[in-house]
DNA sequence: AGGTGGATCTCGCAC
DNA sequence: GTGCGAGGTCCACCT
C-alpha cells in the first residue's frame, strides 16, 4: 500500500507490486501493466525504514519540491540486492535537434541561397528554432518538428513571424514549417496564413554495430554552431 | 546491449541492467540511476527470444507506431518470474482541480463581484476552465494552471477569449490567467494581448490518510458543478 | 537555483 | 483509430 503527498496527493491500496530502489534514491513502484510506475520518488530522495506493528514501512522524503512517500509492506516475496556495473550512456538519433542540425548544414534543403543567422532565437512569444534570410534578404522564420507537424506548430510559427514583423517593422517576413511529414489539414492552414512548409526527410544516421562511429556521429551532431 | 529503431533510433552499449517484462508487453530497461528507463517498449508489444551465437536476444516489436527493440544478453545473473495479483487503482487528487475548486468557492479571489457561470465550458479551440461575468456583466474567461504558468497558457487563453468574442459578437471579453506563480515574461505577454492575471496561492487542504476519505474527496472533486 | 522546452514522452478521454 | 491536453510529467540545457 502506498501513500504519497507532495506536488499532489495519492493513495494506492494493497496489491502485489515490484518495488525498485536505485542508488540515487529513485524509487519506482510498478503494477502489472503499463510503462509508468504507479508511484515513485525522484532521484535524490532519502530512504528510511520503520516498523509499525505488523507492517514494514519504507519512508522516502524528497526536498525541492518537498514530497513524501510511504510504502507499507504486509509481506515480501522476493528481495534482490545488487550493484550494477554500467557506465554506458545511450545514444539517440532522430530527435528535433538532429533535424535542426541537418538544416544547419544543408540550408539548401530549405531553398537555394538561404542563409541561417541564428539558432534558438528568443522572441516575445517563445523561441524560434532557426532564423535566417533568403537570397533576397527577406527574414525567414523556421519552425522545426521532428515528427508529424500539427496545428499548434502553425500557431507557434504564426506568432514568431508576427513578433519578427513587429521587431523589424517589416511586412516582409516569411515563415516556414519544417517536418518529415505535414498533414494536408496543416498545409491548408499554413496556406491560409500565408506561411510555407518543407517536408524534409532527414537521415537517422546511427550505425548499427560500432560505438566509435556512434560517438563521432554524436559529437558531430551535438555541436552547437553559430 | 540494446538497439532500438522506431520513432527514433538508439544504441545502448554493454552494461548491467534491470530488465522488466510486463504481462501487457511493456518492457523496461533500467540503468542504475534515474527514474526513466534507458530503453523501453510500450504496452502491446510482442516478444520473441532468439539465440545468436553466444548471445540470447530479446526481440520486441510494436505496431502503431512500428518500432523494434533488441536486447542482447551476454550473461544473466538473476531471473524472477511471478504473476502479480493487483487490482488496485491509484487515487490521485490533482492540484489543478483544487485550484479550480478554490476559485469556485472563493470567486472574490478573482475580484469583488465576480460570478462564475460555468466550469469546463466547451468552445471551438478547447475547454475553458472557468467562465463567468464581472460586476459589470462583462464575460470573463479564466484559464487555470496548477503550477508555473508558461507562454502556452497565454496562447490558450487568447484563443478562448477570441472564441467567446466570436460567439457573443462582443468586443468586451476579459481573459484572466490564474496560477500560483507567473513569470514576468508571461505577464508581459499577457499585457501585450490585453489579458489579465492573478497569482493565487491556494491552501492545499487535503483530506487525511484514509482511502474512504480520499474516495469521497476524489468524487467531490471530479464532480462537475454548476 | 530557476526557467524553458523537447520527449521513442505516456496516458486518458472525447470525437 | 486519432487527435488533444494534462502530468506528482522527467530531464537536459541554459541563464
Amino acid at each position: 500500500m502506498v501513500k504519497y503527498q507532495g506536488r499532489a496527493k495519492s493513495f494506492l491500496d494493497w496489491g502485489e507490486r515490484i518495488v525498485m530502489i536505485k542508488q540515487d534514491g529513485t524509487i519506482l513502484i510498478h503494477q502489472p501493466i503499463l510503462r509508468e510506475p504507479a508511484n515513485w520518488q525522484p532521484s535524490g530522495s532519502k530512504i528510511t525504514f520503520t516498523i509499525d506493528g505488523e507492517y514494514l514501512i519504507l519512508n522516502s522524503i524528497n526536498s525541492n519540491p518537498v514530497e513524501k512517500m510511504k510504502v507499507y509492506f504486509r509481506s515480501i516475496s522476493f528481495i534482490l540486492v545488487t550493484a550494477l556495473r554500467d557506465r554506458a550512456k545511450i545514444l539517440v538519433s532522430g530527435m528535433e535537434n538532429d533535424l535542426v542540425n541537418y538544416i544547419l548544414f544543408n540550408p539548401d534543403c530549405i531553398e537555394e541561397g538561404f542563409r541561417i543567422k541564428k539558432r534558438e532565437k528568443s522572441v516575445r512569444s517563445g523561441s524560434i528554432d532557426l532564423f535566417g534570410y533568403d537570397k533576397n534578404h527577406i527574414p525567414v522564420v523556421i519552425e522545426v518538428k521532428r515528427g508529424l507537424a500539427n496545428i499548434n506548430a502553425v500557431h507557434q510559427l504564426r506568432m514568431y513571424v508576427k513578433d519578427i514583423k513587429k521587431d523589424r517593422e517589416d511586412v516582409n517576413v516569411r515563415g516556414i514549417l519544417c517536418a518529415p511529414r505535414i498533414p494536408d489539414m496543416v498545409k491548408n492552414l499554413l496556406t491560409d496564413y500565408g506561411l510555407e512548409w518543407r517536408e524534409i526527410e532527414y537521415p537517422t544516421v546511427l550505425p548499427d554495430d560500432h560505438q566509435k562511429t556512434l560517438e563521432e556521429f554524436s559529437e558531430k551532431n551535438v555541436t552547437t554552431i553559430l
